[in-house]
RNA sequence: GGGCAGUUAGCUCAGUUGGUUAGAGCAUCUCGUUUACACCGAGAAGGCCAUAGGUUCGAAUCCUAUACUGCCCACCA
């Protein structure tokens, strides 16, 4: 028998997650009629290997709207993917296994990025299905996996057929911890405080020349020196030439109105790119190269004797010997801002080499209009977009010098030089180890040589939608027309200028479109105090003990506490709140099920209900309204909102403690109006543990299959239909009619309580006055508050609305 | 330096287009074993809605500054 012991939490979730596993019920159909509902979600690194709070957080608010459009009748395309290519695996598995990459084959480390790839899938598979994630997993797709490299170099050649992606050879943002190229959305900026080294060059007529610089190492690669052109101090030396401290050459002095005439001396050292600035000069004015960073963060020959140093020592060894030749005036601490790569947190530098770039900078105006066809849920957070587009530097560097990622599908002629490219049959290829049956260059030439750079991890996750719906793979499986472009990106807002900008730019130029019509950010959990969780911080609070302890139903039920796009502070008292609504839930349905477990469901007059059922109906019908409402914009916590109050107060404080009395045996109600109460509990049971379902899957699923799924001939709640209430609920003068014997029935609650008795007291007489006549409702609050005996007359105690009454023991 | 959020009861958060004495839950206090539930019910207390101006008959809500908190963006060498 259902209902008989208490609710099960940990029983009941083991069940069901098995049962909808079991019936396959998130499957996608690609066959069914009704719209379709395809949801680009992001895939996790699987390096993290561990969810906190947090991320429950950013998941499952954005399966409330997922469950929510999959109880609306659409037809749901709920994929999951795993990002495990690329540097953050591969910086997890260096730390994990202490790697030095000298010391170890290519082969012999991507093996173990694959080992802990697969090790990571399992452990969040474990937990989104604990929480009860609803994805269909047959839908899964990891972006080292066959599948995803095939769609990344199809991706890359189109775009190359496009004239879209070029291989430069020139200045590129380059990380010497990771030793890889970067893209201008690998750079994090961060504050740093250094010196502001004044030091003393020479103009050609041997006087001193004072100029102001961070990075003194930099001295061995000047390629001029620039003043404002107004400045009148330095006029008369622009066209001439200065000479070198210590490395003993001369540079230009050159002209430009950007330099400013208060910073620092005025007198400004350019050199072979010690910042983005220097990228510009040397372009513009077609300087000199003297490039004397190598590779791993090293000065080369053209230091001399600084050859060999790291940059930094290079930096006070420099300053040192400048300072012991007098040339050092002052040494100023200046906070200012350096770029690092967000990965390592290294600050990157300007290296030449030939890399390959996707062209985005010429294009701003069209990502723009992209970014405004988008619907933004919140809108607020289009900013965030629009702030990175308009800042946009440099075009996207795609290649990186690194092991574990999808690689290039690109070989090179050794005779022409020509790249030569693979049928898109034979995708997806590595040319690092591949060789190619007849692939030849069309100089005739079959000397080739394969790229040996790996693409970067965004090349691949920006094409998500595309992954999904296998773009171009040929009729038997394309989806391309079924879900794409997808109904719905969901994301959290670090990750707008990166993940989201790239697949609007991927889509554009593929597809000549949006990926997707609609985006919903979602903030952080943060911790009790508002901080970020991190284990180094020891604030991080593991989903997985959460869960254990107080359900997963009670962990979601928090994630619905804020609004979307708000961050939201982990609280532990607000999911033991939830774990009560579970224990409420259950015990209302328990009390549900004694007086309906007899009965067949079968259509009842809404003429014949009693004024209170028309009262619940109106206010079901008004939460109803206000949860669809909530949906509709993405607000998943006002949803949540309107359903509670309905719930606890108006269903189980008012609704069901009324209509007990027609419900118990033995009771003075006639047939018609006892059918009129099985009919009203039935229908609001049923709305409430609905309209719970996205929220709290698991127990609505216990409750649901424990009454409803019979009667109802639906094999489980989540493929049931919302209620949409109807147009005779909406009757707002029998729910006002009565509120006001709500407010009599309060009143002598109030009455009771005060007088420190128990409500099932007998009061002997009540009097009530009223505007309207009461009387038709005067049964009814005699049955639930015990009273012997009720009229109208004078009453003496205010009980709201104009009502008075008075008791009389 | 520019921008976006947030700042409402001790705590976590609502407050939809400005409209009667500002809401909920938790925590606190006082009561109450009503045949679903003490993981409950009734009630009480608790807020100059960050600060200062302004618009309005009327402002938590609109405008302008300011202060904190978080984040995004920015080449000042």
């Amino acid at each position: 028998m259902p209902f008989e012991s208490n609710y099960d939490f940990k029983a009941s979730e083991a069940k069901w997650r098995a049962f909808w596993e079991k019936e396959e019920l998130y499957k996608f159909n690609p066959q069914g009629s009704g719209e379709v509902f395809s949801v680009d979600t992001p895939p996790p690194y699987v390096s993290a290997a561990h969810l906190h709070v947090g991320h429950a957080m950013s998941y499952t608010q954005a399966e409330f709207v997922v469950r929510y459009a999959r109880m609306s009748g659409k037809r749901i395309f709920y994929p999951m993917g795993f990002d495990d290519n690329g540097l953050p695996t591969e910086r997890f598995v260096e730390k994990k296994y202490n790697i030095n990459k000298n010391k170890i084959t290519k082969k012999e480390f991507v093996e173990l990025c694959i080992k802990e790839t697969e090790e990571g899938g399992k452990t969040y598979r474990a937990l989104f299905d604990a929480l009860g994630i609803s994805v269909d997993w047959s839908l899964l797709y990891t972006t080292i996996g066959a599948h995803a490299q095939k769609i990344a170099q199809r991706s890359f050649i189109d775009l190359f057929q496009k004239g879209l992606v070029k291989r430069k050879e020139e200045p590129t943002a380059w990380c010497p911890f990771c030793q890889t190229a970067l893209a201008q959305a690998d750079l994090d900026d961060k504050n740093q405080e250094t010196f502001l080294n004044y030091i003393n060059f020479e103009w050609e007529d041997g006087m001193p020349a004072l100029i102001a610089t961070t990075r003194p190492e930099l001295i061995p690669a000047c390629v001029a020196l620039y003043v404002n052109g107004n400045d009148p101090r330095y006029k008369k030396y622009v066209g001439t030439k200065a000479r070198m401290p210590l490395f003993d050459y001369e540079v230009p002095v050159k002209a430009d109105d950007k330099v400013s005439i208060e910073f620092g001396t005025g007198l400004m050292m350019v050199c072979t790119w010690g910042d983005s600035e220097d990228v510009e000069r040397w372009k513009d004015d077609k300087l000199e190269t003297r490039a004397v960073f190598t590779k791993d963060g090293r000065l080369n020959e053209l230091a001399g004797v600084y050859k060999g140093l790291k940059i930094k020592e290079a930096r006070e060894k420099i300053v040192a010997d400048l300072d012991a030749q007098a040339r050092v005036v002052k040494r100023e601490p200046l906070k200012n801002v350096c770029n690092v790569h967000e990965r390592c947190g290294v600050p990157s530098e300007f290296i030449q080499t030939p890399q390959w770039f996707i062209t985005i900078t010429d294009k701003k105006e069209e990502w723009a209009r992209r970014g405004e066809e988008l619907a933004w849920f919140p809108q607020f957070m289009k900013t965030k977009y629009d702030d990175w587009v308009r800042g946009l530097k440099w075009d996207w560097c795609i290649s990186r010098q690194r092991y574990f990622g999808v690689p290039f599908p690109v070989w090179y002629c050794r005779a022409c030089g020509a790249v030569v490219l693979p049928e898109d049959a034979q995708l997806p290829v590595d040319p690092a180890s591949d060789v190619l049956e007849g692939l030849k260059c069309a100089c005739g030439s079959t000397d080739l040589k394969g790229e040996q750079d790996v693409m970067d991890t965004w090349m691949t996750s920006s094409l998500t939608p595309l992954i999904n719906a296998h773009w171009k793979d040929g009729a038997d499986t394309n989806l391309m027309d079924a879900i794409y472009p997808m109904s719905l990106r969901i994301q959290a807002f670090e990750i707008i200028r990166t993940w989201l900008f790239y697949t609007v730019v991927k889509s554009h130029y593929h597809t000549n479109s949006l990926p997707w019509k609609t985006v919903m950010i979602s903030g952080w959990g943060l911790d009790t105090k508002g901080k970020k969780m991190s284990k180094s911080e020891g604030n991080f609070v593991e989903a997985e003990k959460v869960i254990e302890q107080y359900s997963a139903d009670a962990l979601r039920y928090w994630s619905a506490g804020a609004n979307l796009g708000q961050n939201l502070r982990y609280s532990e008292e607000e999911v033991q709140v939830g774990k009560r609504t579970l224990t409420k839930l259950w015990n209302a349905s328990k009390l549900c099920y004694e007086h309906l477990k007899a009965y067949a469901p079968s259509a009842c007059a809404y003429e014949t209900l009693m004024p209170v059922d028309r009262w619940v109906l109106y206010r079901l019908q008004e939460t109803v309204k206000a949860y669809h409402g909530g949906f509709a914009e993405y607000e998943y916590a006002r949803a949540k909102d309107a359903l509670e109050k309905f719930f606890w107060h108006d269903l189980c404080d008012n609704y069901l403690e009324i209509v007990k009395q027609r419900l118990y045996a033995d009771n003075p109600y006639n047939a018609e109006e006892q059918n009129a109460a099985r009919w009203t509990l039935y229908t609001v049971w049923n709305g409430v543990i609905k309209l719970y379902a996205p929220f709290m899957p698991f127990v609505t699923e216990e409750i649901y299959q424990g009454y409803f799924a019979a009667h109802e001939g639906v094999k489980s709640v989540h493929v049931a239909r919302l209620p949409e209430g109807q147009a005779e609920w909406a009757n707002i003068a029998a729910a006002e009619d009565f509120e006001r014997a709500i407010a009599v029935i309060n009143a002598v609650r109030k009455y009771k309580t005060d007088l420190k008795v128990s409500i099932k007291k007998e009061l002997a007489q009540l009097v009530v006055e009223s505007p309207v006549l009461l009387d038709a409702h005067y049964q009814t609050i005699a049955g639930v508050m015990h009273i012997k005996e009720i009229f109208s007359g004078k009453g003496t105690v205010e009980a709201g609305g104009g009502i008075k009454v008075s008791f009389i023991e």
